[in-house]
DNA sequence: CGAAAGGCTCTTTTT
DNA sequence: GAGCCTTTCG
């Protein structure tokens, strides 16, 4: 098979490009993911660069398992010896080898952001300040941003510039000894560390630089500094590093990513070759017409041109409905629609929006039509409580100086242990320089006497959990994955506790769940197997979890869209305060990354585009009206089909949807009228339903009446005749 | 100690 | 509207 054969010049170009840096430019859909793959491919191939020395970073495990299914179409097999992952997973590995030189325990464990808001709490009452006064969310993103640029505390304190990062940095300064103490890594220092591990130990970082011959980087535009040093580092040898990446599509700043990286690159590495790829394969004309419209209204940016050879396609829809119920109602009975005339199917259909709040009313609508559909994120899998319960007891059997996870389970079910008695503890446990679970052995010890301030009976209890643990920890030595797993359930009494609870079947089926996946990890040795299943769980994220082999409609936020493609792709909630979301108004950075958000979400998409917002939306409660998102005035009219389809201030664009949506006639089976149906009403005469709804004990239905406009009418007082 | 109820505050995006 | 925290009562 010729690796370069189906490739394009500029494709081509990127993929022969192998001594040396590379930085490819690359716009939406041109073949970037390719490009990656068959530049692997060419490397082993034809260039016989052994796999092992080939490290591929990819921005979620969906994107490096993709890689992996495409790399074994071309070059099968040897693919399982390439370094391949998220930098996170990667940075883990090391670290879990490596990380003793910078006195890191092996068997730490990683906190996810819970985790972290949790030992914050507690690091910002040990430095002596109120929870409540300094918010934990807002030092927790400075201590990211600190991370991401790597500071230490110490660091960060000696450039604080004000008095909130003073106080962020004495709790950073504090988090971070009990992070230690815990023998635990939040995400960010995932990273940090493994750059500090390689500034410190030059003998380990020269290994890992002779092994890895070529390092290639997806979505660079993301990357903040940490992560770009750590390619540095990594490519300080022989220096042959491709970045892939288009700053039109940079959507995580918020994260601290930093776009000067790919300015810095061309700096660090003059020498360094660029391509740019241009041609895009995924859209329309009109697509991505439309897509360029919208993303040349930033300043802030280099203008490319990008062009494709695909068909002109169709224009872009934008529709207007009243509330967020009907623009979900509208994108259900409109994917039916195409689906019905045979156009698609419903996976090829996405419903892309800026807010996970907002996929709730877009469920509802999918849930009430019996239409499936697949949420991305939802409350996300490993962040329910049970789920998380469960591994907090696996992660205190691996490592028991975990206090987040003893603080979070101690007590759950139930065991008497109260919030007095565990600010006891750990008062204890700081006063005497050792871990919680160190204190709470020598509590349960027999041979003590009753050590106040704990009761006999607290003390029993206390016994009881550390009985229960050190049986847990001593069966984990020998049980596999689901054995244990089932250990802790039953010997716990977890399960009769979640079974007893508030939706205990829904949870308890969610542990089942957590077991099928624990089921992967049966054939390997128990302590790895406990280990790599921690792992996996922590760094999962949710686009993980998407499924493509289901015919179901995906219900997925415009950031997690990045770097997927559907042929059709509804983005909802194209309004002034949610896209562009509100909190970016006075920023004009932040303005501009919600409109490559926006440019992002339209360039997924193959052949159709659906803009549609609602004319008042509840938020937070209340209701709310937004004016059109300011996004809608940069796309020229003649780019766009559509209008209102409710009474609004814009009746002539409401007559001309009456037309439109005569023609749609979705099919829609829970009442008895249904959207596209022709009825027939005393007074105002013919007219077409464009939704119903169902309010109280009755139903509400928009009407669209010939020369009359749009009504809103109850069913049971319209008095309305079928008309076929 | 623990369950229940009421009150509070925020809500962007996520490896 | 939900999740978190505090208060109150048994």
């Amino acid at each position: 098979m010729d690796i370069l054969a189906e490739l394009n010049p500029a494709q081509r170009e990127a993929v022969e490009a192998i001594g040396g840096p590379v930085l490819i430019l690359a716009g939406p859909g041109s073949g970037k993911t390719r490009v990656i793959a068959h530049r692997v491919a060419y490397l082993v191939k034809v260039c016989r660069v052994s796999p092992r020395r080939i490290m591929a970073v990819t921005f979620t495990n969906k994107a490096a398992r993709e890689m992996e299914t495409r790399l074994h179409r071309l070059v099968s097999g040897s693919v399982r010896d390439l370094t391949l992952g998220t930098f996170h997973a990667i940075c883990a590995r090391i670290l879990r080898r490596e990380g003793k030189a910078i006195g890191i325990d092996p068997r730490f464990v990683i906190y996810d952001e819970e985790d972290q808001l949790s030992l914050l709490k507690r690091s910002i009452q040990e430095a002596g300040l109120d929870p409540k006064q300094y918010a934990p969310r807002a030092i927790r993103s400075a201590i990211t941003s600190a991370k991401s640029r790597l500071l230490t505390p110490q660091d960060y304190l000696e450039s604080s510039r004000s008095y909130f990062e003073e106080v962020a940095g004495r709790v950073y300064e504090r988090y971070q000894q009990l992070l230690t103490a815990s023998s635990a890594l939040d995400f960010d220092d995932l990273l940090m560390k493994a750059v500090q591990l390689f500034k410190q130990s030059p003998e380990i970082l020269s290994r890992y630089q002779e092994r890895y011959l070529h390092l290639l980087v997806d979505e660079f535009q993301d990357t903040n500094l940490t992560q770009y040093e750590l390619v540095k580092q990594l490519a300080g040898k022989y220096r042959n590093i491709c970045v892939v990446g288009d700053p039109d599509q940079s959507i995580y700043s918020w994260r601290f990513a930093d776009l000067r990286n790919i300015l810095n690159f061309e700096k660090d590495y003059p020498e360094a070759k660029l391509v740019l790829l241009e041609q895009n394969y995924r859209s329309t004309k009109l697509i991505l017409e439309t897509a360029s419209y919208i993303i040349s209204a930033n300043q802030q940016r280099k203008p490319k041109e990008l062009w494709t050879d695909n068909e002109p396609g169709e224009l872009t829809t934008v529709v207007e409905t009243y509330t967020e119920q009907e623009e979900a109602q509208f994108v259900v009975s409109e994917v039916e629609r195409l689906v019905g005339r045979g156009e698609v199917n419903r996976g090829d259909c996405a419903v892309m929006y800026r807010t996970n709040a907002q996929s709730r009313a877009l469920e509802e609508a999918f849930v009430r039509y019996g239409v499936p559909y697949k949420l991305v994120a939802g409350t996300r899998f490993y962040e329910r409580r049970e789920i998380k319960d469960i591994i907090a007891y696996l992660r205190l059997i691996q490592n028991s100086y975990d206090s987040v996870s003893l603080l979070r389970i101690i007590n759950v079910p139930q065991r008497g242990i109260g919030q007095r008695s565990l600010s006891q503890l750990s008062n204890r446990a700081r006063s005497a320089g050792v871990p919680e679970y160190r204190a709470l052995q020598l509590i349960a010890e027999p041979t003590d006497k009753p050590s106040p301030p704990f009761s006999s009976r607290i003390s029993r209890a206390m016994a009881g959990f550390v009985n229960l643990m050190e049986g847990l920890i001593a069966r984990s030595r020998e049980l596999n994955l689901v054995d244990l797993l089932d250990l802790v359930i039953e010997s716990s009494g977890y399960k009769e506790y979640i079974l007893g609870g508030l939706d205990g079947e829904e949870r308890w089926e969610n542990i089942l769940e957590l077991r099928t996946v624990a089921g992967q990890y049966r054939d390997l040795t128990p302590r790895d197997g406990l280990a790599a299943f921690l792992e996996g769980v922590t760094l999962v994220s949710d686009v993980d979890g998407l499924d493509e082999s289901v015919d179901a409609v995906t219900l997925i936020t415009l950031h997690q869209a990045k770097g997927l493609e559907f042929p059709v792709v509804f983005i909802v909630g194209m309004e002034d305060g949610i896209l562009p979301h509100f909190k970016s108004f006075d920023d004009p950075g932040q303005m501009e990354e919600e409109r490559r958000l926006c440019y992002v979400g339209v360039t997924r998409a193959k052949q159709r585009v659906y803009l549609i917002r609602a004319f008042r939306r509840s938020l937070m409660g209340s209701s709310t009206v937004n004016r059109p998102s300011r996004f809608l005035s940069d796309i020229p009219s003649h780019l766009i089909t559509g209008g209102a389809l409710w009474e609004g201030e814009d009746s002539l664009a409401a007559t001309a949807m009456y037309s439109w949506n005569r023609a749609s006639a979705p099919s829609l089976a829970v009442t008895e009228l249904k959207a596209g149906d022709h009825i027939r009403h005393a007074e105002f005469g013919d007219g077409v339903v464009v939704s119903c709804q169902p309010v109280k004990d009755d139903e509400e239905v928009v009407i669209a009446f010939a020369g009359v406009g749009v009504k809103r009418l109850l069913l049971s007082y319209a008095n309305l005749e079928k008309v076929e």
